[in-house]
DNA sequence: GCCAAAACTGATAATAATTATTACTTTATA
DNA sequence: TATAAAGTAATAATTATTATCAGTTTTGGC
């Protein structure tokens, strides 16, 4: 994989946004800070760096995929009123794959657990 | 929520597959057993279900959502060799959600786990 | 530095899953 | 049984994502 200057504006864009952000909105980013990168592009770096594991790909909420720049273990929350996607420490499912390899035989290469509800910051605007 | 036979159909089928269908697969089965149904009132009545809890929707597998008649708590497992999507009991993640929501103090409200690797059988074929 | 090969980009067309629309039909109930 | 609400079939529309392709960058050897 070549050096190029859009991929490290994505990562940079992506590191720098703890909101876990969609594709979409990477690129609206970059196009406001004026870059005329493509929208095509922008999938296709996210695509390749998740998949050589230097980012996360976060699937299953909505009908988009967000992606994370933290590469250490660990779930999502997203926030039913808000939307915002929130990390949940790995600590919460304790030797969740072992015990599911144990238990089905299967071999395990990842797992993603994602959580819905009702954030903090939303429970207190409710009152 | 009106009865409707199309409703009744489309839930029988996805009872009757174990295979954890998706909206196109179950108008596949129904269409050939000549039923004169639409896709759209496929997804139509799947979502409806869902959404009521009558039945489970199973998202983040690859691009198409799945459906679960098994509404008892449970996680899924996808292989990625055959494709096949396999349930996981519930053990293998105990008081997860007391866990998390001890941790963060956010309500929840729902959770999905999602595991991927090679299944029993396929890991047989590999050999 | 120069050059060819490989990798990458922007623009846009294509794809595929899902949802919206609409005219018509079925269901529930007063 | 009449009528309002809910549902349906057919299909158009939408939306996220991927493919295509001609042109540009990057890289490593000379």
């Amino acid at each position: 994989m070549n050096y190029s200057r859009q991929r490290e504006i994505i990562y940079k864009t992506l590191a720098d946004n703890v909101v876990h952000p969609s594709a979409e909105y990477i690129y609206e980013i970059l196009k406001e800070a004026d870059s005329k990168i493509s929208l095509a592009t922008v999938y296709r770096n996210l695509n390749k760096m998740a998949s050589c594991g230097h980012i996360k790909k976060i699937e299953g909420l909505e009908d988009r995929a967000h992606f994370d720049h933290n590469t250490f273990e660990h779930y999502h929350f997203i926030c039913e009123k808000c939307g915002k996607i929130y990390d949940v420490a790995k600590e919460v499912a304790p030797e969740i794959v072992k015990k599911t390899q144990d238990k089905t035989g299967f071999t395990i290469n990842s797992h993603d657990i994602v959580f819905h509800g009702i954030c903090l910051e939303c429970k207190k605007k409710e009152r």
